[in-house]
DNA sequence: TAATATTTTCAAAAATATTTGAAAATTCAA
DNA sequence: TTGAATTTTCAAATATTTTTGAAAATATTA
């Protein structure tokens, strides 16, 4: 297979996986398109490669820095604005795990403690299994929380090499 | 706070929830549904609680048994269809990540593995950087898989107290 | 078997999410 | 400053996904 059409290939994949994970299409195309090029590109680098609105590029791609994927990049005597990826897909992995534990995760630990106040006698069984299902999220959300945590703090030495231990 | 009001707002926030990870609202509340109720529902109560068409709860309750995530009941001398969802959310999770391991890490590593023959010469800039990333992708997703396939097989309480060890 | 209950299907409607493109705002060079 | 280049915004258009509801299929009982 020749370069364009694996990169073609590439695009059009990670865009249907981030499809799958709740990220809009286009933004994870940038996201590929960026992964992939040596060299910082322009927002009608993108627009011509993808076949998108100038609009639509812009607000994917301050979506893309807003998570912390992208950035914005001055290059030197040029007027327009370039921008770049992570290229470092361990980064890249744990700078989306942050931010989804921070967007997601914790929000959703509050919502169970808030939850674990409800009035209610635990005998009737109705209360007891909406408590119990409750009080199981929470116990388990906080120690993802920690773990994910631990992940984000890590080298990709100690993921690699634990991926081994973990087996025994 | 009351149960009722309690039991509204879990099931919307499970739909909200899963909403940001590619699952349907309308899935993720009826499994929310589920998971609080002690006792096995009928369609007839999906339809009546979260006020949505036959059509829908039919569609969706099938999508849950096909992730693994519910299933049907037969009672007693009873006419009508029951269902009930797995309450151990640790059981849960395992079931979500071993179906999204299959459905999307899986085929994405056999991408890579295609797309690692491309052809080309490595001393092009483009060429180089685009196997960078193919490379870089393949590696750590292997051993992602390698690592979620420890997780399946194993126990809450495995995961539980390799928090603390993972901090060491 | 026929009558009735229940479940399933799926085309069309509705809801939601994404994209466009042109106007407004901003930045930059002279 | 001014004016051209560039970026940003956002209402309207388009595309996609979800939901409905009634007809068809299936299952159950008498």
């Amino acid at each position: 297979m020749k370069l364009e059409e694996a990169k073609q290939q590439f695009i059009n994949s990670w865009g249907a996986f981030g499809t799958n994970w709740g990220i809009n299409r286009t933004m994870a195309q940038i996201h590929a398109l960026l992964l992939i090029s040596p060299d910082p590109l322009t927002q009608d680098d993108m627009m011509e490669t993808l076949n998108i609105s100038r609009g639509n590029v812009n607000m994917n791609v301050r979506e893309l820095i807003d998570w912390g994927l992208a950035e914005r990049v001055i290059l030197n005597g040029e007027r327009k604005e370039y921008f770049t990826a992570e290229k470092d897909i361990w980064k890249v992995v744990k700078q989306i795990v942050k931010e989804r534990k921070k967007r997601e995760l914790e929000p959703m630990l509050q919502l169970m403690d808030k939850l674990e106040q409800t009035e209610g006698d635990k005998k009737d069984r109705h209360v007891k299994a909406f408590m119990d299902t409750v009080e199981g999220i929470k116990k388990l959300g906080k120690h993802a929380d920690k773990t994910l945590d631990a992940l984000i703090k890590a080298e990709e030495h100690w993921f690699v090499s634990n991926v081994v231990k973990m087996f025994k």
